[in-house]
DNA sequence: AATCAAACCAACCGCACTATG
DNA sequence: CCATAGTGCGGTTGGTTTGAT
């Protein structure tokens, strides 16, 4: 059994004070991301690494939008999740300011329901067999998108600064106004960072009632 | 005004992946 | 190769807020 990610005694759970925040920024500012575990001692606080980690990134990240969702951004998070399902770092490695808490907030509350209202979705939490513990990552990502050159998506990691330390090759990423068709003709700028290679491919046609269908026909057909 | 239910959202938990020794 | 630490991700929980009665 894996040992405990921080010792239970002498943490501090549950809501974060202001004291606290201003802590972790102070410290984040003056030393950098990085090094969760040994970040709350350092910086002086009462924490586990990955509460630090999940309040900065989360809620103090300077960057980050906050408030309600526009329409383009539900638009593009649904077409999103219906081509990547519950992978909510990479949906929201496409909305830049969002995180993927609040992306899989929002859809849990918001979008979900105005689906299954619409009659476009039975989907539950876990996107594709609910049956099966959620955890069980192989189950996460439709057929459709198993790694695989003809997904230019998939390749692209979430643009936060500890996925690009990530993912070195992606170093060459350069920041691109990246278009979509959006309901047949309105243009949709999202302004995200894609790489040079993902640039170079065809544009992504999100009109997934219609595309994704094909695909997954196209895969599957490829995988026999 | 009080109570209850629903909605919302920050934070936690546990697993998987990756790097390193 | 193996064990372990560090980190990231997705699902879930629980506290708070809002709306309905």
């Amino acid at each position: 059994m894996r040992k405990p990610c921080c010792e239970k005694t002498e943490i501090t759970k549950g809501a974060w004070s202001k004291q606290e925040d201003q802590k972790l920024v102070d410290y984040i500012q003056k030393h950098g991301e990085g090094c969760w575990n040994s970040l709350p001692k350092a910086a002086g606080l009462r924490r586990c690494g990955k509460s630090c980690r999940l309040r900065w990134i989360n809620y103090l990240r300077p960057d980050l939008k906050r408030g309600s969702f526009g329409e383009d951004e539900e638009d593009l998070i649904i077409r999103l999740h219906a081509l990547l399902g519950n992978r909510w770092s990479l949906i929201a490695g496409r909305l830049p300011g969002r995180t993927d808490n609040e992306v899989k907030n929002y859809w849990n509350s918001h979008i979900r329901k105005k689906l299954v209202k619409m009659g476009t979705t039975t989907t539950t939490s876990t996107a594709l067999d609910p049956k099966k513990p959620s955890h069980h990552r192989d189950n996460k990502v439709p057929l459709l998108m198993q790694p695989d050159a003809r997904n230019p998506i998939l390749f692209r990691p979430p643009a936060t600064t500890l996925d690009q330390k990530r993912a070195p090759n992606h170093d060459d990423e350069v920041d691109v106004s990246d278009s979509m068709s959006i309901n047949g003709g309105n243009q949709l700028q999202t302004g995200v960072i894609m790489s040079n290679k993902s640039c170079c491919l065809p544009d992504l046609n999100l009109d997934l009632t219609l595309s994704l269908q094909l695909a997954v026909g196209e895969t599957q057909q490829s995988d026999i």
